[in-house]
DNA sequence: CTATTATTAGAGTATATACTCTAGGCAGTC
DNA sequence: GACTGCCTAGAGTATATACTCTAATAATAG
């Protein structure tokens, strides 16, 4: 494998570990026993480097969420879209953790980070609209739609957040998949008010498959209501 | 005002203004004009600055989330926790800027932030469960009232992240008062369709207050759904 | 083989950052 | 007026960080 390609595979290993704060472009190219003059050989700065990261994320997201034009969806697809979106802020969870720094610090990254919300938000839209046409959701109104899909991406974006903020002080790598997915629970809880009857079964079935097994793992077990 | 105060004070004003991260001890005595020394006369590190900030802010949202044991709530109960929580997100808006760094960094902090966010779940919990019980929302199951209420919590804790990356390049400063209180709009929205006929009209009529007017101002004008 | 180009090492640097240390001022009190 | 306790100034320091520079080594082309 190509130096390059090496940097940019063990910065997005370290820095989804500890934190792009926390790693230098030192760090990294003393974790690939190379010298920092070869990584500046390779990259201007550390800027680049996490904008070229940004671009393979915002990829691998854009082709998740490219809804068929020609077909309704399923809810398999509806799956295959969680399941896809979680799993890429899995791989690129460093990146909401930093976000403002870094679109604060890299003003193309500022630019594209928008068009990619802007991108994701319209997806979220329009695979609204086909569960909609599907007989999954009830139709709703265009405005309503437009702030259901905001909430469904805060609730996408955050959940990482909430994840690691709610754990106690044990080792931040204790984060399993199984806590990841409980973000779709999460988000299949936005749809409950909205399924068809047709459908709200197996939906909810769905649903369950993603529960909290262990709700005192998430740290928000003692909740005192 | 005491020295010491003012340091909170600065601190938090320059922390909100340019993110904790671009904030050193030495930038918060020089706008005190004071020396960094008698800074550190008043506080042991920066951390206890931040500690003592957050402490504050803690108190601050669960006096606003007091919620009363003895009658029901209404309306504008409601209204009121939601601006009141709006209006100490605002004020202490640094926090969640840079909320898993700041926890990493110090285990008081983590543990406190732990906690606090077990008290408002549980509040937002007891209110949904109080609003079903003055019959302005449906009654839900409990598991599903959870869900809905960490929903909440992750709405609110990310509008300002939204806000704040969905902005083109304008300066920061440009966030009003307006877009943030749209944060209300995306909250009640998640209500929505859980409201009683008697109340549906009033509350959708409380949300359309904090709808969106400039929609082009937010930057997801552009949807291109 | 040679000339050129691509890659790498590694010492080095300018700046920043969190924090320390010493000396002293100032207010009140006896 | 001297003692005491609180507060402040400001120079200074150890470490870190992003990045540079030079020289050397591979790789490749003719």
């Amino acid at each position: 494998m190509k130096t390059r390609d090496k940097i940019l595979l063990s910065s997005l290993e370290l820095f989804n570990d500890k934190g792009e704060r926390n790693i230098t472009t030192n760090h990294i190219a003393a974790h690939l026993a190379i010298s920092p003059g070869n990584l500046y050989y390779h990259f201007r700065n550390k800027s680049d480097i996490i904008y070229e990261i940004f671009q393979e994320y915002e990829k691998l997201v854009d082709y998740y969420l490219d809804i068929p034009e020609d077909r309704p969806i399923t809810l398999e697809d509806m799956t295959f879209y969680l399941e896809s979106v979680f799993g890429g802020l899995w791989s690129y969870r460093f990146f909401h953790r930093d976000l403002e720094y870094l679109l604060d610090s890299d003003p193309r990254l500022r630019q594209d980070y928008r068009e990619f919300t802007n991108r994701c938000l319209a997806a979220i839209n329009r695979i609204f609209a086909k569960l909609a046409d599907a007989g999954i959701i009830q139709p709703q109104p265009e405005d309503l739609r437009s702030a259901m899909s905001l909430n469904v991406w805060l609730v996408i974006t955050n959940w990482m957040a909430f994840l690691k903020t709610a754990h106690a002080a044990e080792e931040p790598a204790s984060l399993s998949l199984t806590e990841l997915k409980q973000g779709i629970y999460q988000v299949l809880t936005l749809e409950v008010p909205y399924l068809t009857p047709e459908y709200r079964e197996r939906v909810l079935a769905l649903r369950e498959k993603y529960r909290p097994t262990l709700p005192e793992a998430q740290g928000i077990s003692g909740v005192e209501a």
